[in-house]
DNA sequence: GTCCAGGATCGGA
DNA sequence: TCCGATCATGGA
């Protein structure tokens, strides 16, 4: 299957490699391949167009309008980068830096194992936990990737096989979470229609998943909300150089949190993606 | 050997 | 409400 857009839709490094995601990898072509649903895809870059292609078990309508949801594609980006760029001079080069990301509509019970995965961790090591996690437990499909296990089948797995996976201290999260969830079946569907400060409670309510976690899970799966501001080590050395310019280890999470709702407001989440790409590749 | 990584949880002040 | 200790793992 194959699906074409215009080309100055998104940028793939921009995209793939800005810390949002941990199932895409670049090939020697510079094309990405990656699984989301059930779809295995390869992005490439070819004479101004993205060309998707992939196998997929759906009618090429239904594959366009996954591709259309997964690349959050109908978003208008250049309208945020616009607005965040006028906020200061700090915005205006690091969303010129990061031009071509976009934020993508990850799949929820993937985000959240994902993230519960990442805490204390770095991001090769979440990378090769969760390729290990979806070839033992995931839907084989037809090329030979693995889809990410669903919850029935991540349901399955014993504490020790999750540590075996090399999750460490998180086998426990992981384990208690796909049990709370695959015995709650409303509990994620549910999530979809409350604001924001509700739906981030709820989540918190989830072993292994704290505020920086549920923040990353609000912005980064297809509950999609913008007004997050997940802080890690990254971003709250971006904000302390930028804004704060005093030891970073002083600033609680109160005063960054409020200096992004009095910076970036309802963007604040886009605005700390940016960030936290350009800090990072900065290095 | 130490330090670090898209932190959370727990017990105690 | 807010601290510090503790929690596995592997790479630098």
């Amino acid at each position: 299957m194959r699906y074409e857009v215009q080309g100055d839709l998104f940028e793939l490094q921009d995209v793939f490699d800005n810390g949002q995601c941990f199932r895409w990898n670049r090939n020697e072509d510079g094309s990405y391949n990656g699984v989301f649903h059930n779809i295995s895809l390869n992005v490439k870059k070819s004479e101004g167009k993205i060309i998707f292609e992939g196998i997929a078990k759906l009618n090429q309508k239904e594959f366009e309008s996954e591709i259309v949801k997964y690349f959050d594609l109908e978003r208008d980006y250049e309208s945020y980068r616009d607005k965040l760029s006028i906020v200061d001079d700090n915005l205006k080069v690091a969303t010129e830096f990061g031009k071509g990301l976009r934020l993508l509509n990850q799949d929820l019970f993937e985000t959240i194992i994902s993230y519960i995965t990442s805490a204390n961790n770095n991001i090769p090591r979440i990378k090769g936990i969760i390729h290990k996690m979806c070839e033992k437990y995931g839907k084989e499909l037809e090329d030979g990737t693995h889809a990410f296990p669903t919850i029935e089948e991540l349901s399955k797995a014993e504490v020790e096989d999750l540590r075996a996976l090399g999750l460490g201290f998180r086998d426990k999260y992981i384990y208690k979470t796909t049990r709370y969830i695959k015995e709650n079946p409303t509990f994620l569907p549910s999530l979809y229609n409350m604001d924001t400060e509700k739906c981030r409670k709820a989540l918190e309510s989830l072993e292994g998943v704290g505020p920086k976690v549920a923040d990353c899970i609000l912005l980064f799966s297809d509950l999609k909300r913008m007004d997050v501001f997940p802080i890690d080590v990254w971003v709250r050395r971006v904000m302390n150089e930028l804004y704060f310019h005093t030891e970073e280890v002083k600033l609680s999470k109160k005063e960054i949190r409020n200096m992004a709702e009095l910076k970036f407001g309802e963007l604040q989440g886009l605005a700390q993606q940016y960030l936290f790409y350009w800090r990072r590749e900065k290095e």
